[in-house]
DNA sequence: GTAATTATTTGTAATGATTACACATTTGTA
DNA sequence: TACAAATGTGTAATCATTACAAATAATTAC
């Protein structure tokens, strides 16, 4: 996607583009933070001064749908958007608030006996703690 | 804890007694779901005709600073308080809502380069999809 | 034991992220 | 251009949780 068109890879991905699931879409491309609905209008009503809230939760819903951003429940009241959609872990600073992607192992998913028959659809690793820059400043 | 006194249970963890909180202790500890507050309180306030939702809140909050209940937080807008604070697996079944413990490894907490000079305070791991029992419902 | 102090409980009011909804705007199509 | 469908917008509702102040219960001081 690198240098491309935001639009573009909205069709490709067989969403109909507009302005506003564009810039969303660079947006959380670009930065690779862990945004929530709101970091995200907060960041773009700037550029687009008419873009209304509920537009970027729509939004979000609209892509997690298409599976272009998986949805990240590590505090109540704070849901998180990842556009990485692949397995991996996620680390919550309790100072800074910043999350951190970490490579979780991908195994532990067959072989769990109480899980025996069960269908698993999402998987979900989280820490929370400080991170290294926090825990350096005593 | 079995077939003793919740209140003195209370006591020896260095928490004042009382009868709401001595009963939602042991419902926690008999019951061994993963309730969340409204639960807790949907279910004593039969017995405990006067309890109060707030009191409800205040107590698992109080048990979770004591390190006697655990939050999970697996979906937005709902906490549930899990009595067994060791670290373990937990899968919500979306079609029935119930929750399921299993065991998770430990391994893997150390050896993460992403998570060099992090100070980790909580591992949580979470899996969804469908029951057994959901699943074999087609 | 009674009064004063402190802790606990209760009910109601605020909070705040998310969702619902109705209307406005834009887009696609004939 | 004209109409229909899709998308965006602003405001109002939702609802679990929290804040707060008054009521009640427990503890301590005398
Ligand atoms: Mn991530
Ligand atoms: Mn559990
Ligand atoms: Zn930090
Ligand atoms: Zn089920």
């Amino acid at each position: 996607m690198l240098g491309t068109d935001f639009f573009m890879e909205l069709s490709n991905r067989g969403i109909q583009p507009s302005i506003q699931r564009a810039k969303i879409l660079e947006f959380l491309w670009k930065e690779r933070i862990h945004p929530t609905a709101d970091d995200i209008f907060d960041h773009l009503h700037h550029e687009i001064p008419t873009l209304s809230r509920t537009t970027v939760y729509n939004t979000v819903k609209l892509f997690t749908e298409h599976n272009i951003l998986q949805p990240l429940v590590i505090e109540d009241k704070e849901i998180r958007y990842d556009i990485d959609t692949s397995l991996h872990g996620h680390f919550k600073c309790e100072s800074c608030g910043n999350i951190f992607d970490f490579k979780a192992d991908n195994e532990g998913s067959a072989g769990i006996r109480e899980l025996e028959g069960f269908q698993i659809r999402e998987r979900h690793i989280y820490f929370k703690g400080l991170c290294s820059s926090c825990s350096n400043l005593k």
